[in-house]
DNA sequence: ATTATTTACGAAATCGCTTTCGAGAAATCC
DNA sequence: GGATTTCTCGAAAGCGATTTCGTAAATAAT
């Protein structure tokens, strides 16, 4: 059995195509008995026209391609979801690819993408921060070239399209009140991701927080780490020399590795050192204690991009004016920080 | 800026289509001077071939479609993960689908999918253990319209195509030999998957490593769960009846919450009860004490799968005979079990 | 000078499908 | 019975590329 094309049916009942293209779509200018045996013969041969074939026709694809940076990343496995949830319901399938935080690769992704295979486009650009020239005028030529696209997360300024962001100011100004509010005094803040923007901006939100309080912002207490680096050695530094008794760390594994590290140092957490992590993920529920965690709500960032970027394919969207949606974080409050006094 | 098509091309430089396309390609056939300003032109103006139309005369798509049950299970993802990285290796784009578990959703994306959108199907099948009968029909018109496929963990007997599927059995064997060389007298096995035919095998490989300390096997010990029970009450019957002293968990948000429950009844892990966990993930490394897990190495099934479906192909594998890889699983000894003792 | 061979390009087929248009035959009308 | 409408179907164009084949002109060989 092989697959079966217009053309055999065609010549199967010596009939030309376009009868058999109109019999299979019912079409009234084909005479009921035709239609019947040909309907009847397509189904007991399992004919499916060819997918291809029809979005070259209706040059549509009717599927759209989501570029992330990690997929074993929780956050962006949420967005994933969230966006093949509603793409979904809406008739799209999705192309994944995964940049593995190469701008090379996000390059080459890109250059697939937009060359007629997806209708267009969601990602989370690691070129949100070091980009290029070359690069930004890659994705240029995207919404030059009319294709759709939503950006998120990690969104570049240049690019004028879409949008779905998180509020991470307000984030890190939420996190940091609330460790000060349960108590703390001296805040670091481990940042994982110091090369991006969103880095700086929930580092924005602390400094915020701090200042509303009076607090005078160290610089030391805000430790980047790199991927390399050793969390255990570099906390040592800090946990020395400070008298740190809340931490605020930009991703759940740093925050779960910093409790770990917090923990056997014979710390207590929440008595003498409280932790909020960001990315509220599967990790932060089910360690000891469970974390108290910034959720940025991945899988509602995902649907929101995915029905942005439909209306924008369906042209349900006003052209030309592009939005940029804010998505608004939530402290989900565990046992790793203080009980807010109730004074 | 719109598309730029290679009639475009031509009409601009009144040339043919098809002197567009040789010199677009560096023919020989056409002049050095013709084709440097035919490539230039398409440089400048970023000309992409349409892929959809590329895919059409090549009948080919370079694409292959992944469907899995759901997308927030660390297991997947890392099949996912290994999955993409060497189709991007290979030059395959994947399409990934999810079927939340649902049998319907698996048979319209089954359906979609094989109507020429992509060139091979890796799957691992809901329908594995309730299988209707049409669904069958459904999978088997894949393999019988010569479209490659791979399944993986959740495999179909009854279908004749390459598979990738876990050593359940032997690692069922394998975590509770070790129970019981760490000293276990009493384990029981909770049971999340017990519709599945990999939850049986594990049970297989748990009665045969009783079986060979001749101990007898006692059915109360194996507990299924569903996701909607109550854990906390179903264990408090066993911990309650039985002198329980090591445990079985088939998945690792199960291990993950039995042994919270555990700790939080007052239980010492590994001392009071030993816990083993299947699925290695994220979780189990950082939950305190970590799990002992039997890992299934996701990835590297991930990309066995991908390396055998692209082989399928692109007719490296010989065509007819299809082989069943059977990977083996690793015991991830952790602070959950005790230590085996040195006699 | 005649024939043979490149060179350089265009026409046309093809991939599989949709859709418009045209046209013969049958059915309806006046 | 002739004109018109309705049925039913086929031919052909088009989607955007590749590729085979044909051919005129230019060059080379005899």
């Amino acid at each position: 059995m092989i697959k079966l094309t217009l053309k055999d049916i065609a010549s199967h009942f010596s009939v030309s195509v376009s009868t058999v293209s109109k019999a299979l779509h019912d079409s009234h200018e084909i005479s009921g008995e035709v239609k019947k045996k040909i309907q009847k013969f397509a189904k007991d041969n399992h004919y499916r026209p060819n997918k291809v074939a029809l979005n070259l026709v209706n040059r549509s694809t009717k599927s759209i391609g989501v570029v992330i940076p990690n997929i074993l990343n929780y956050f962006f496995v949420q967005v994933l979801y969230g966006i093949e949830k509603v793409a979904n319901e809406r008739g799209y399938s999705i192309i994944s690819c995964v940049t593995d935080h190469s701008l090379k690769k996000e390059t080459m992704t890109l250059e697939m993408l937009s060359s007629g295979s997806v209708d267009g486009l969601i990602i989370s650009s690691v070129a949100s921060e070091r980009q290029t020239k070359t690069h930004l005028e890659n994705i240029k030529d995207i919404v030059d070239y009319q294709i759709p696209l939503v950006m998120f997360d990690r969104v570049m300024d240049a690019i004028d399209c879409d949008k779905v962001i998180v509020d991470d100011l307000e984030a890190g100004y939420k996190a940091t009140k609330y460790l000060l509010d349960t108590g703390c005094k001296t805040i670091a803040l481990v940042n994982p991701i110091c090369k991006t923007k969103i880095g700086r901006l929930r580092i924005g939100g602390y400094k915020r927080a701090l200042k509303e309080r009076n607090i005078d912002f160290d610089e030391k207490l805000v430790i980047p780490i790199e991927p390399k680096d050793d969390l255990d050695f570099i906390l040592s530094f800090i946990l020395n020399d400070k008298n740190i008794d809340g931490i605020l760390a930009l991703d759940e594994i740093t925050a779960v590795k910093t409790m770990g590290i917090i923990k056997a140092r014979g710390y207590h957490v929440p008595n003498d050192i409280a932790i909020i992590g960001f990315t509220n993920g599967q990790l932060s529920k089910y360690v000891t204690p469970a974390l108290t965690m910034i959720s940025q709500h991945g899988s509602y960032i995902g649907e929101t991009c995915a029905n942005r970027l439909i209306d924008r394919i369906e042209s349900i969207s006003t052209p030309g004016v592009y939005e940029t949606k804010v998505v608004k974080t939530s402290l989900i409050v565990r046992d790793s920080t203080r009980k807010i006094p109730l004074g």
